[in-house]
DNA sequence: TCGTTAAGTATGTGAGCACCTACTTTGTTC
DNA sequence: GAACAAAGTAGGTGCTCACATACTTAACGA
């Protein structure tokens, strides 16, 4: 016999189990027959909760861009007094984050390549926040004189490329992570690397 | 009238037109008779070539696996004299080429997303390459004492996620560029970054 | 305990997909 | 200029997809 949920609980386990079929597989590459499947229920429940396959979409994008708990973090750690702890606070927590659960990822690169219209939102919330957070951050360095003079959006967009493509690789391309280099080491060296870059 | 093509020519000419579909709507978005009419042909010309759509697919990424030019520009400039030359040659060339075509990228992401068997071929021709030719660079460079001793494996994925990052802003997020910075002063910034970041 | 509400299902349906079959046109060769 | 091979087409075919319809079952308050 097949559990009897709530709506509200049978509408969060749709979108938990559509989550990791559409980051695996993108949106066109899913079925709403593999969403029911997985769920183990019938299609039709699935647009009794949602109207289209497209809104059961959208809705998880919704739901994703609001766990914003990098930020949060980032920002506890701007307080710190080392420029160092910062830039480690974000790089960590990037890793931390996405390799406890790709998905998030993969979605927003599947929405980008896909060309789905709340891929937008879903930037400006993960992405292009924590750019300007990042950036803010270098410019005081730059005025307060700690840094020397640089474009401290290119500079924040460079560190985060770093992790990113650190990220990319293995997550993505399944390279297999070097045996003797700890994450923390490699953010590590990539936060020396970006403060001794743009030392004065 | 249509014009008639010689056999290769034809063949050539749907790989070109698939190219554009695929990199831009993926494998799974793109449908042969989407492809047949950008081409100017019927759908079962397309089917006299290539057995599948998958083959068609498999031989765009084998067409654009080859075309290496991105290494030998690399390799050139690694007889230059400063450290600063080969960086910055390494990183404009893979600005230009992305930005004269942003297809390879997508085509690149699309294939790693969706999980395609070829995704690897490409991976290992257009990326992993680039990895090893800079790492063993950056190594000489710590033999040689020029440079600090790190991880050269991770300081040239930095790098080179440092470029690729500002690209997939640009390109697949849509981000405007910064009027005010040239394409070569992002780079520069990068490699200073980079250089001062690991030397001794 | 009965009536209402909402969760749940079985079974379509029309559109669009990859791919096929049976055929016609065109360039080339002797 | 006839024979032949290869380029090209019109029009399917069966399958899968998103989504719809018509129904059944369980929960629960009055």
């Amino acid at each position: 016999m097949r559990e009897r949920l709530s709506g509200e609980e049978r509408r969060r386990q749709i979108v938990e189990t559509a989550v990791d079929l559409f980051s695996r597989k993108g949106f066109r590459g899913t079925t709403t027959r593999e969403i029911a499947e997985a769920a183990g229920i019938s299609e039709a429940m699935i647009f009794k909760h949602f109207a289209t396959k497209r809104e059961l979409y959208s809705a998880i994008i919704e739901v994703k861009s609001e766990t914003e708990e990098l930020l949060a973090t980032a920002a506890k750690a701007a307080r710190g007094t080392h420029d160092a702890e910062v830039l480690r606070a974000v790089g960590l927590k990037m890793l931390e984050q996405t390799e406890r659960d790709p998905s998030l990822m993969r979605l927003l690169l599947f929405s980008a390549l896909e060309g789905h219209e709340l891929s937008e939102i879903f930037f400006e919330s993960r992405v292009r926040r924590l750019h300007e957070f990042l950036s803010s951050y270098i410019r005081k360095g730059v005025e307060e004189g700690r840094f020397r003079p640089v474009d401290s959006l290119i500079v924040a967009r460079g560190f985060i490329g770093m992790v990113v493509h650190y990220l990319l690789i293995h997550e993505l391309f399944g390279v297999k992570r070097p045996p003797r280099t700890s994450p923390e080491e490699v953010v590590e060296l990539f936060v020396s690397i970006v403060l001794k870059g743009i030392k004065r």
